[in-house]
DNA sequence: GGTTAAAATATGAAAAATCATATAAATTGA
DNA sequence: TCAATTTATATGATTTTTCATATTTTAACC
């Protein structure tokens, strides 16, 4: 993480943005090459991967959960339904919003990559176990709630 | 996280790859807009951040640690330089190369920010003691320990 | 009940990112 | 030494992403 000519006590490969960012970057590159080799870009999958936990989410919902800006939404659903994987239903009670489906073949895949996603967790846990790493989950839950707290306090 | 309509117990929400990319999403979200806030984008702000760590980085070596694709960071850096805040040289040994450095204006801005993002780290870090958070850096350096050993084997 | 504000989605135009590949320099090894 | 590889960077063409804003529908309030 540091190069030959360090001077000084360094900044980066300690900073806490930093850890995370690049944490997320390194144990994701194997799964989404994985994605990818099954012709779906990382946020199609993510889509894919929230709508098997809950079919007919809004595409605004959608959005957040996949952690990225509606409108960027909005064109990969255009994308998704295109491809066959999602179908658009207006919602009835309120018509500004517009549900997103599964398609019989999207649950297929979808469900398969599911499928893949625990095993290659599963695999990456195991290697973490007996080191400071096997904590992970819980620690990044607590984050998430510490922060979800500080936002909703304001 | 989840929502109303929940049927089974849920993937994404308990996904390690998920809370790794929700965690760097999420508590990056404020610096960031500080970053912006400051006329800089984040992927500038990184290699900034990495310059004052390491002067005279090579443009492959940026990108790396910067965690993006090298004809990115060629671009980037193209505008940082036509900004005024980083100059190229090519390295003297070995010309392939091309060596990026801070201008005095760019070293004023990354000094500034860099002190800025240890200030916002304390800040957090501190909401987090008591928490199971509180490990996280100790965590995500073992994690990250793990996986570069995990890529080194092959 | 009608007006104003807010929320959900979509879209055009501009900027950025990606992918494949070109160019150039260094390294390897026959 | 010279041909073949590898490494470092750059670039053209395409696709994505973003930003601002339009459109439509619902909620709020007076």
């Amino acid at each position: 993480m540091s190069e030959s000519t360090d001077q000084a006590p360094t900044f980066v490969p300690g900073y806490l943005l930093y850890l995370l960012a690049a944490s997320s970057h390194e144990a994701s590159a194997q799964f989404h090459a994985h994605v990818r080799s099954q012709g779906l870009r990382v946020p199609e999958w993510r889509v894919l991967a929230c709508l098997v936990d809950n079919d007919g989410l809004m595409v605004t919902r959608l959005a957040k959960l996949s952690l990225m800006e509606q409108s960027r939404m909005t064109r990969i659903v255009d994308q998704m339904d295109a491809r066959g994987f999602v179908r658009r239903a207006p919602d009835e009670k309120d018509k500004r919003k517009v549900r997103v489906f599964l398609t019989a073949e999207g649950r297929r895949v979808a469900e398969q990559l599911v499928a893949d996603a625990r095993q290659h967790e599963s695999r990456l846990l195991s290697v973490l176990a007996d080191t400071d790493a096997a904590r992970v989950k819980v620690v990044l839950q607590s984050l998430l709630d510490v922060l979800d707290q500080e936002n909703s306090q304001k």
